[in-house]
DNA sequence: AGCTATGTACACCGATCGGTACCAGTCTGG
DNA sequence: CCAGACTGGTACCGATCGGTGTACATAGCT
C-alpha cells in the first residue's frame, strides 16, 4: 500500500482518481448518507471506475475511514492554530465557525454521522471518530488551561459535548442550534474563567 | 386499519404479533441499527411471518415510524409527571434518568439514531423524532417556567441540547457522558434560577 | 356444518448491495 | 517497439434487501 503514494513515477497519469473518489464521498455521503450511497454511485459520481476504486482502497470500509480521516486532520486549526484571537475568544470561536458564512445549515458532523450509520464501534472509521472526539475535547482543554480555567479537562469535555449537542440537534431538528450551544458556552466560560467578566459562582460540580 | 385494534373479538387469537413486531424492533434497532436490520430478521426475532407483519404495518417505514411512537409517548412521564420533586430537581433529573441502574452505557437515544440513519427529514419517522424533540424542549421549559426561570424558553432549548449532546457523545465515545452534562445543567439552571442557591447553598424553592 | 378473518410457512420477485473478472485502451520507462 | 502498470467499461457474482403470492391451518361467529 506504501506504493500508492509514493510510487517512482506509477500511477502519475490518472492523477486525482484518489482524491476524486475521496470528493465524491464528502458530497455523496453528507447529501445521502453513508449506506444509502453505493460503491457504484460513488465510481460514478467521482468518474472512476470501480476497478479503479478499489485498486486504491481494500474495500467500502476502508473508504469510509479514509474519508473521515482526511476530512479534519488538523482538528480545526483555523480556530485553535488562529494567534489573532485569545484563548478565551478560541474557545468561543469554535461555535461560531461551522455556521458561518452560507445561509444553509451547519452539516451533521461527519463523525458522529459516520458512527451512528455503521453502528459497530471496532469498524475502522468509528474508531477514528472516536479518536477524532478525542482530539478536539484535548485541543479545548488545552487552549482552556491557557485561558486560565480553573479545571481544563472539564471544560474542555463540557464545550465538546455543546458542540456534539449542536451537531445532532441541528440534523434531527433541521434547525441551526449551535447559537444556543454558542449561549450555552459562554456561561460555562465565564463560570470557569477567573478573570473574566463572571462573577465569583464556581460551582463545579464533581 | 381501525379493525386492527378494535375488532370485536376479530385478532384475539393472535395477539401479540404487532407488540411481538414492535419489541423486536426496540431490540434490534438498538443491537445492530434500522438499516442493517432485515425484516426477515425482525419478523423471525418477533416470532411473526413476513405476511403478519406486512398485514399491520403498510412497510418498512411505516414500521419504524410506529417504533418511534411507541418508544415514549407520553414524553418522559417519570420525571415530568414526578409530584415528588421540585421543578428543579425535575431538571436535574431528566439528566440522571437515563444513566441510571445497570452499568452498561446509555442507549443512544433512538430518535437521534433514526433521525441519523434515515437521513431523510421527510421520512415519517424523521418527523415524528422532530416532534419528539421538540416536545422535551417544551416540557423542560415548562418546567423551567414552573420553576421561576427567567427565560424559560431558552432554558428549556438549552437542556435539550445538553440531552442530545450527551446522547451522542456517549454512542460515539462509548463513554457515558450524561454526567458531563448533568454539571453542565446545574450550571445553567443554578444560573437561570434567581431565588435558588447561586453557588452551594441548597434553598430549595417552594 | 360453513364463512370470514387472521395466522404461518415458504417460495419467489426485481432491485441493489459490495466486490471481482475480463477485456481493451493508454500511458510509461527501458 | 514493447513489456508492464494502470485505466475505464461492463458484465457478472452471491448475498441481501423490501415486499408479494400462494397454499394451508386455525380461530370465532352464525
Amino acid at each position: 500500500m506504501t506504493e500508492l503514494e509514493k510510487g517512482p513515477q506509477g500511477l502519475r497519469r490518472g492523477r486525482g482518481a484518489r482524491e476524486r473518489i475521496l470528493g465524491a464521498c464528502r458530497q455523496l455521503f453528507r447529501d445521502q448518507g453513508i449506506n444509502r450511497t453505493g460503491m457504484d454511485e460513488l465510481c460514478a459520481a467521482a468518474q472512476v471506475s470501480k476497478r479503479t476504486a478499489y485498486q486504491h482502497f481494500a474495500g467500502k470500509d476502508e473508504l469510509v475511514a479514509e474519508y473521515l480521516r482526511q476530512f479534519d486532520p488538523d482538528v480545526m486549526p483555523a480556530v485553535f492554530d488562529n494567534t489573532d484571537l485569545s484563548p478565551r475568544e478560541r474557545l468561543l470561536a469554535a461555535f461560531e465557525l461551522p455556521a458561518s458564512g452560507t445561509g444553509e445549515l451547519t452539516p451533521m458532523c461527519p463523525y458522529i454521522a459516520a458512527a451512528v450509520e455503521l453502528h459497530d464501534p471496532e469498524h475502522p472509521a468509528s474508531r477514528y471518530a472516536r479518536d477524532y472526539k478525542n482530539a478536539i475535547a484535548a485541543r479545548l482543554a488545552d487552549t482552556a488551561r491557557e485561558a486560565g480555567a480553573a479545571n481544563p479537562e472539564q471544560l474542555g469535555e463540557q464545550l465538546a459535548l455543546l458542540l456534539d449537542g449542536a451537531a445532532a440537534r441541528t440534523r434531527v431538528l433541521n434547525t441551526e442550534s449551535f447559537p444556543t450551544a454558542a449561549a450555552i458556552a459562554a456561561v460555562l466560560i465565564d463560570n470557569a474563567l477567573p478573570a473574566t467578566a463572571g462573577d465569583g459562582a464556581k460551582t463545579t460540580v464533581g
